[in-house]
DNA sequence: TAAGGTTACGGCGATCGTAACGATC
DNA sequence: GATCGTTACGATCGCCGTAACCTTA
């Protein structure tokens, strides 16, 4: 057994079990990976995987159990060199932050741009996906750090960090019957509606508060941004339904924002991160930074 | 970075950072693990290791850290050689149990023996030691099970399983004034004790009973085994304060037993093992027959 | 001077690449 | 015939062992 071919069952994973694509990524020729794979198999006494023909179509369950050990060493291998890089340099690395388009364009601005002026040394990538495809990039070690208001929780592997509570707030062409008087589940389910997609930024809570109040929204449009959202209120098709933090004074002075937070079940922004991951200090930083961000921004409402 | 350089650091602790010997361990020559040593602290851009001339001396704060992620490592390779050997057979492999002498002698022969009938073909090694290295014989990777009743809980790397629970009993020589009329800890205090060591076989319960009764006790032999507590109280020395299973009633016939479950508390013995420690199956079934050993024994009291 | 560690160098073997072949869609 | 995997074989590079040397108790 050696650490090539502890890789190697990693890139097979990855490569869905496909050989000649592993060789690639391993930059090594497809006859290379397939003796070792061989000799790794041998060395057990078993195969790792289901063959048809000659190709490998899935694991066997010996290999289910070993390619979580792989994982482990994957891990651990990595962590040995995050940690001695981390020590010769810890002003100079990357960082991958997976997150949603809400908290990537009105949340994150800020505590990332302080943090690249104390760590101008430190790249920062930024995958945009889905709520539901956030953790799996944690543990595809395609992110870092993750930071997403639904669905966490209940992983063991996680380590979740509450970072800051928001509401919901809808938003509607000035002028809109909706701009006076008191807001009431009735009156808005009155619209057509115009809020996130199933699964994003708290649309979840959006869900239970009106099944709570016995009414049907109608949502006309059910968008993965909020600029979308904004858009097609500005065009007239009806209420909008968005985080408060994405009205913006100053670019939305044409649309009026009202609070929700009396109909609405707040929503919670957690900061997620792999628990055997070893995380660089200036990624500690980051999240202090996050967190500083969110102090701030609860301070203002 | 390769498996056996994580190997080498792995010797080298248990070598006491000494590389000769780490070499010998390893069926290498000296210079050859010399030469690896560097060539991973190269590639890791700094010294894992605080050199006092040549020689090391400590760990540095990254070697510290590597160190942990060495260990898991480590771990990793071993679950792998030990699931696939599992997978290959199950009826066949080693299972080092880590216990206690009261353990070993008195609870464990039963289960040990039918487990045997069973799984001919596995070889059972058990480690006598003390209560408070029992926990360290499973982070040496030198036992897989330990069995013990006192310091356990508290260690996030264990899972621990209740087993039983049992009482102390005095013994005293036929005949003896307290063979007769009801037990306290005052009538027990008057003589002189014989009973375990400090950190064996429930002996901080025994001190707590009587310390809450405000009684010092005249402990005149403190020793890790019941045999040896049981031949001085035959020589008439005191009274001896052993776990009830201890007893027993063919061999012991010369000696009167009296429960004292009504003055010191319970204690409780438990099966450990390490959460991350791949077991064999034969060791679940192992474990399956200590707990079946141990309701019988609860029934029988 | 014994024990522990480093450096230099030659030899051997593990692993790679090339290449030809086999199977499956 | 394109994709995927295996087998055979020569070449190379990494790692080991020998051996001489250094350093400190």
């Amino acid at each position: 057994m050696n650490l090539s071919q502890i890789e190697l069952l990693r890139v097979l994973q990855e490569t869905g079990l496909n050989l000649s694509k592993a060789a690639e990524k391993m930059h090594v020729v497809q006859s290379a990976v397939s003796r070792q794979l061989q000799l790794f198999e041998e060395e057990l006494g078993s195969p790792l995987f289901e063959r048809k023909g000659k190709k490998l179509v899935a694991l066997t369950p010996l290999g289910q159990r070993v390619m979580d050990e792989v994982s482990a060493i994957n891990q651990a291998k990595l962590n040995i060199q995050a940690i001695a890089a981390d020590y010769l340099d810890s002003n100079h690395g990357t960082i991958h932050i997976a997150t949603t388009h809400t908290q990537a364009k009105y949340f994150l601005p800020a505590p990332i741009r302080r943090f690249r002026e104390k760590y101008p040394g430190v790249r920062i990538y930024m995958v945009q996906t889905s709520p539901e495809q956030l953790i799996a990039q944690l543990h595809e070690h395609k992110a870092d750090i993750a930071i997403c208001t639904e669905k966490v929780e209940d992983d063991a592997e996680l380590i979740t960090q509450h970072c800051y509570e928001w509401h919901h707030a809808a938003v509607m062409p000035k002028g809109h019957p909706l701009c006076e008087g008191e807001l009431s589940c009735e009156r808005l389910a009155a619209f057509p509606i115009l809020t996130y997609s199933f699964g994003f930024t708290g649309r979840s809570n959006i869900e239970s508060a009106f099944k709570a109040a016995g009414l049907e929204l109608d949502i006309i449009l059910a968008a993965a941004d909020t600029d979308v959202i904004k858009t097609y209120v500005r065009l007239g098709m009806g209420i909008g339904l968005i985080a408060g933090m994405a009205y913006d004074a100053f670019a939305d002075q044409d649309l009026v924002a009202r609070d929700l937070s009396h109909l609405i079940p707040r929503s919670i922004t957690k900061i997620a991160y792999l628990k055997q991951n070893y995380l660089p200090l200036y990624s500690q930083h980051f999240i202090d930074e996050l967190l500083v961000a969110a102090k701030e921004r609860t301070q203002l409402s």
